[in-house]
DNA sequence: ATGAAAGCGCTAACAG
DNA sequence: CTGTTAGCGCTTTCAT
């Protein structure tokens, strides 16, 4: 009737529960004959484990702490939110958030220096690349902690895994729309870049240039400009590239710009017809340009999904099962006006 | 030190288990002092509950039952996957499949008053909109049983909610994007439509034409052309489509007559620059149609979140938890040959 | 209105 | 190598 338990495992297979739960759990000193025995048990009865069950008797918690960079940037709001809200959304997991000051590599790696192994099974942190955070990431690892990377990559360093999306491809899917986007009207196109950090908006622009040079000829890339994500200086820098440039056919803002190029495109509106326009990340401002249609697309990475894996891979990480080697991918999603969340 | 369990509630606030755990579930027999001592208990120590152990104490599982059609529709058995496959990833949860000859009313209300409402808590249903099954679906609740529309919605039934995507703004955005993506190329817009279910089909093709006739005049949408799901037929019309109208800019299949689209748009291949292809659901046709070049984009809803989306709705609804209004909402997803999954 | 005690399915010492 | 026993945090009789 009801699942079967180990107790119904080990009447069947005639042992105790405590050779159940041995080769349960693989561990030594079980003859190959008693192993038989008991595999063929549960085999016959159907039986599954109740992870739950386990969880609550093993009475482990995985300890695991994120170490995000503070500051306004919504997406790694989105982050902290998600983390705080469903704090309780992990069975037997503990998670805690620490926030330091954004690219400041000095303030990262005394973060990981004072991350107390002793209470702590894992972190998942969002990297910026220098020489002293790669070092405190090692130091980590070699005191036992699980590292993950977290939204920027660090390759190369001895962080287990990544989880974020493939920056190369965003690119490439931007490009892919804007070509097409902007088929059959020649012209050039900006790319808006910012200073996030330089491997992400290197790899966007990387994939995007890949796929408009080899697919989209008729568009001419620019320079990239670049708006330090200040929205101010976004604002006025494409507002003289758009005036010193009327043909220009659309815009790929690869950063946290989005606000300045919202701005611009209000001020040199008259044109027509205007550019297309793909941004990165979807906030309550892209959202609103999407709705009142002066961007085109916005190409998204869900917190929520990040946060997830994150979690998943440590956990996996910490309690030594194996980790598929594209746990950490995140898709990369794309919003029309049309399909808004 | 570790999680604050009820024993430690119990001790501070002076009252047995028994009290905590009836405060905990608002069951009745409890003095407002008492409750009151509990509650800042419980704040005092900053309590949570630990549900896993709750649920196995209870010893409650709910029995799910998922009824979908049979047949070769490569959606339908994405759903199926998911539903065997994870089977475990649900805690105290048992979930069993039905699958039921596909479009077959009376199969389908059949299977319905089959339902043994004793060993069954939730159904979810693919449904098909006729009057016995409606009826079937009222008698279904009327025997205690909750009841949930997967993908196909049958609104004004006794369903308490429907799982699945917006089908208008999938249309929508389908228009959107080939809008954009035909924009300077005026011409025509074919609809391949199928036979999947009326409902959904006419709300994908309301979207479409919503957006197009508003937003790209300039594009005349041509009478559906109904394929039957079938790739011969669709291969066929479509052909005879396009050779009769040079200048097809784009096409939208809203149906799955996908693999119809990819042999026609071969065969008239030639003519050059190919209509623009935006056609739903991602399967290994349309990925590597999108791969090789002949479709554009596919939207796309995912099998695995439109199952974990009914098990939960289910699960509120039988454990009589509130259930947000849109917790059945899946996401209509974009993907390119960049951003394939 | 409140408490004691016996589990839920599994793990973890500790004995044999 | 294998079995016994005492819990994990919570629910559920059944007393009081």
């Amino acid at each position: 009737m009801s699942r079967p338990t180990i107790h119904d495992v080990a009447r069947v297979a005639g042992v105790s529960l405590s050779t159940i739960d041995r080769v349960l759990n693989g561990r030594s000193g079980v003859r190959s004959v008693t192993q038989q025995r008991v595999a063929d048990a549960m085999r016959e009865l159907g039986y599954e484990r109740n992870a739950a069950a386990a969880n609550l008797a093993r009475r482990r918690q995985d300890r695991l702490l994120f170490i995000l960079p503070a500051g306004t940037n919504s997406f790694m709001r989105g982050l902290e939110r998600e983390l705080t809200q469903r704090a309780d959304a992990w069975q037997f997991t503990s998670i805690s958030v620490r926030t330091v000051p954004a690219f400041d590599d000095a303030a990262l790696a005394e973060a990981l220096q004072a991350v107390d192994a002793d209470k702590t099974d894992g972190v998942a942190v969002v990297a910026t690349d220098s020489a002293v955070v790669r070092a405190a990431l090692a130091e980590l690892r070699n005191r036992g902690v699980a590292v993950v990377t977290l939204v920027f990559d660090l390759p190369s360093s001895r962080r287990q895994h990544f989880v974020g999306i493939d920056n190369v491809q965003a690119g490439r899917t931007a490009a892919s729309l804007l070509g097409r986007f902007c088929r059959g009207r020649p012209g050039q196109i900006v790319i808006v870049a910012g200073s996030m950090l330089v491997r992400d908006h290197a790899e966007r622009r990387l994939g995007f240039e890949q796929v408009l040079r080899a697919e989209f000829p008729e568009q001419q890339v620019l320079p990239p400009l670049e708006g330090l994500d200040d929205q101010d200086i976004v604002a006025a820098e494409l507002e003289a590239v758009l005036r010193a440039n009327p043909d220009v056919t659309g815009i790929y803002s690869l950063g946290a710009g989005t606000r300045g190029v919202a701005r611009a495109l209000a001020v040199s509106g008259a044109a027509l017809p205007r550019p297309s326009v793909v941004v990165h990340e979807l906030t309550a401002h892209s959202r609103q340009a999407l709705l009142d249609g002066s961007f085109d697309a916005v190409i998204h990475q869900d917190p929520a999904r990040e946060i997830a894996a994150a979690v998943s891979v440590l956990q996996s990480l910490v309690q030594g099962r194996p980790v598929e080697p594209d746990a950490g991918r995140i898709s990369i999603e794309v919003f029309l006006r049309d399909n808004l969340p």
